[in-house]
DNA sequence: ATAGGGTTAG
């Protein structure tokens, strides 16, 4: 059965889809970037352009957004992409360039009236808002007699504006309409709404809607906005897109507020097609796109880690002269970090800071996380060390990623000494992220017994323990052999209130795979009670009960479709470490390949016309192991059918710099040394092994002289 | 704060 192995084995990269999220833009124009380093600056010259030339015409002569979008009232967005539309660059409907494009689309915000300034009963009526604010909610119908003022159109809007829990809002506006003096206009259902909003109260505010409707009082682009970002901020996205397209229905045109909510919610849709069909028949009608806009743009590619998508916006913002601010590079760097671009996000932060902008909490947040992630230990405590000399901005959120960064980098003293910092401060105490971050790094490091006062000290301060924490104490216990340490724990922080996630399970289950007998079934007790299904599977796989291929495969399948994405790979790789510690080379070998058909071990192979390369990096030992088997037997059929082979072979085991990775290289490298492969470590570059055709022909033929006959 | 849009933690 294991040979099937050989085959999906060797081509697997023609199977590998790792083209498939690069679809996102083939609708729009291959854009092109400049391809020397100077890309990365792609803002830094843009200064020296020439300012846009003024509008002279004077602003009010300006179409609105709303009218230049007029020709996309006839359709809504659930309508088929029209091809033409989309693979057509939007271009400028302003094409004579001695012409100043149309400054449009400054959006004409409401001042502050003027009028609450000369009001002299404002104060009182200031004061008699805040009681209201203060009041029981049983209180309010008694204070608002006490109106000190006549409820006046602007008596009431100063009110309202000035209420802040959505329970008052919602009453005051209730009696204003009650005592019937003026017309509610939309001024007032907005103010109202903008509290509900704050208190995420999407349905009070539907109805409010509705009411409008019924009333016919006018919708703006104030109301539709309000409406859209509650039910976002209430993850009614669905709700939000159907206020959109109500809008539309009724022929009002979003303004650029409005337009850049909806496309942030069809971002967080992850409908980035959606999005990309909004922004271009918008740019297409002339709207010009700001940093808030592009801000949406490239945090939704950043989420897909989708860098094309972050080219073109990049290439967008230049083409359309945009400098980013301090909140789109933010949001830029966070999206470099989350497509794997650390070098990208280090220039751009040079860029930003070089361009005078100083950087706050988020941006230093976001590249500690980078660096720290990418083991870039350099980077990280210069940059570290430049926060302290040049006092830019701290708040918690970086304490606990600073102390995240230590612990991926393995900095122990930096993390220690800046934890002790925190418990001597009044205002930053460290809490559950601070002590998981230490029991990451504490754990990962083997330090049981510091791990353990640590987790006391949180029992004593009342710090709770979180799921994470626990995985830690819990690898950390495992690999000190603690087995009824580990399960006292466990059983302690399922009672104090840890839900066991997959994280943790993979964690029980990699102790499962190197601990024996008496051991091995207490560790598989705790698992039973947090994934029944996960040990029902490992028992399936080493009792003495019989299952074929399929029925194994039906079992895997039913498992693994039921864990997190990011937990499957650890469990297969836990699973065949299992199996072959136990002497079941053979299950492994079928797990190695129920793993590779669906997915889990994407790039395993790949195939050049001069070099094959077998990359387990990702893999545990005892996966690897297996694939380097199954590979070394594919090369023997290969061999013995006398086909065509490349002169390099190589295997990479990665250097080791990942936490899980760490000593897989020696593992590989006394593996081939006892099994006298001809695998050589590259000078200088560790956790990479090659072999020759020749010498690796002779190794096959010597070692299966049967096969070969 | 003075009616509406964007960024921070395994």
């Amino acid at each position: 059965m294991a040979t099937n192995l050989s085959t999906a084995l060797v081509p697997y990269h023609h199977h590998h889809p790792d083209t498939t999220h690069r679809r996102t833009l083939h609708f729009t124009t291959p854009f092109r970037l400049p391809t020397n380093k100077k890309r990365l600056a792609i803002f830094s010259n843009s200064s020296k352009k020439a300012p846009p030339p003024p509008a002279v015409d004077g602003e009010q002569n300006s179409p609105s957004l709303a009218d230049q979008l007029k020709p996309l009232s006839t359709t809504t967005l659930s309508d088929q992409p029209n091809e033409t539309q989309l693979l057509s660059k939007p271009k400028s409907t302003w094409v004579n360039p001695t012409k100043s494009k149309p400054s449009v689309l400054s959006l004409q915000r409401h001042k502050r009236s003027s009028s609450y300034s000369f009001n002299p009963q404002m104060k009182d009526l200031r004061q008699f808002a805040m009681k209201l604010n203060d009041c029981d909610e049983s209180d309010f119908p008694s204070i608002i007699e006490s109106i000190p003022h006549p409820p006046t159109r602007e008596n009431a809007l100063l009110i309202l504006n000035t209420l802040r829990p959505w329970q008052k809002s919602l009453l005051f506006f209730n009696w204003v309409k009650a005592q019937n003096v003026f017309p509610i206009e939309t001024i007032f259902y907005n103010v109202t709404m903008r509290s509900l909003r704050f208190g995420r109260q999407f349905h009070h505010i539907e109805t409010l809607a509705f009411e409008m409707i019924e009333n016919g009082i006018e919708l703006d682009n104030i109301t539709y906005s309000t409406i859209i970002t509650c039910g976002k901020r209430c993850n009614l996205f669905d709700k939000a897109v159907e206020w959109f397209e109500r809008m539309y229905k009724t022929g009002l045109m979003p303004d650029e507020v409005t337009y850049s909510a909806v496309l942030d919610v069809y971002a967080k849709l992850g409908k980035v097609e959606e999005v990309m069909r909004l922004y271009e028949r918008g740019r297409a009608s002339g709207w010009k796109p700001d940093s808030i806009a592009f801000a949406v743009l490239l945090k939704m590619f950043g989420e897909k880690a989708d860098y094309d998508g972050i080219r073109y916006v990049l290439q967008e913002m230049k083409s359309i002269g945009i400098e980013p601010n301090l909140v789109v590079y933010n949001t830029l760097l966070e999206a470099m970090g989350k497509s794997g671009k650390p070098g990208l996000a280090r220039s751009l932060f040079e860029e930003m800071v070089g361009s005078g902008i100083i950087p706050n909490e988020k941006t230093l947040t976001a590249l500690i996380k980078i660096y720290g992630r990418a083991r870039w230990a350099r980077d990280a405590l210069e940059l570290w060390e430049r926060m302290r000399v040049n006092s830019w901005p701290v708040d918690f959120i970086l304490y606990n990623t600073l102390l995240s960064m230590c612990a991926d980098l393995g900095l122990v003293d930096e993390a220690e000494k800046l934890f002790e910092g925190m418990k001597g401060s009044e205002k930053r105490k460290p809490d559950s992220w601070s002590y998981t971050a230490m029991l990451n790094i504490y754990g990962s490091g083997g330090h049981v017994e510091k791990a353990m006062f640590l987790f006391e000290e949180m029992l004593a301060k009342g710090v709770g323990l979180n799921v994470m924490g626990c995985t830690c104490l819990i690898q950390c216990l495992g690999r000190a052999k603690r087995i009824n340490d580990l399960v006292r724990f466990f059983e302690t922080a399922v009672k104090g209130g840890v839900t066991p996630d997959d994280r943790l399970c993979g964690c029980l289950l990699s102790v499962v795979s190197y601990c024996e007998g008496d051991d091995a079934m207490k560790v598989l007790s705790c698992l039973e009670q947090a994934n029944p299904k996960l040990v029902a599977f490992v028992n399936l796989l080493c009792g003495g009960e019989s299952v074929d291929f399929e029925g194994l495969k039906e079992e895997f399948k039913r498992v693994l479709s039921n864990t997190d994405v990011e937990a499957r790979r650890p469990f297969c790789n836990c699973l065949i470490d299992i199996c072959r510690n136990r002497g079941f080379d053979e299950r492994a070998h079928e797990l190695l390949y129920l793993g590779t058909i669906y997915g889990l071990y994407p790039g395993l192979h790949t195939k050049t016309k001069e070099e094959w390369r077998l990359n387990v990096r990702s893999l545990s030992v005892g996966a690897a192991h297996t694939a380097f088997e199954e590979w070394m037997g594919t090369l023997a059929k290969i061999v013995q059918r006398q086909e065509s082979l490349p002169a390099l072979f190589s295997a990479n085991t990665g250097a080791g710099t990942h936490k899980f990775a760490q000593g897989l290289g020696s593992a590989f490298a006394s593996h081939v040394e006892k099994i006298a492969a001809p695998f050589r470590e590259t000078e200088g570059k560790s956790g990479f092994f090659v072999a020759t055709r020749e010498d690796l022909v002779s190794w096959v033929e010597s070692r299966a002289p049967s096969v070969m006959t």
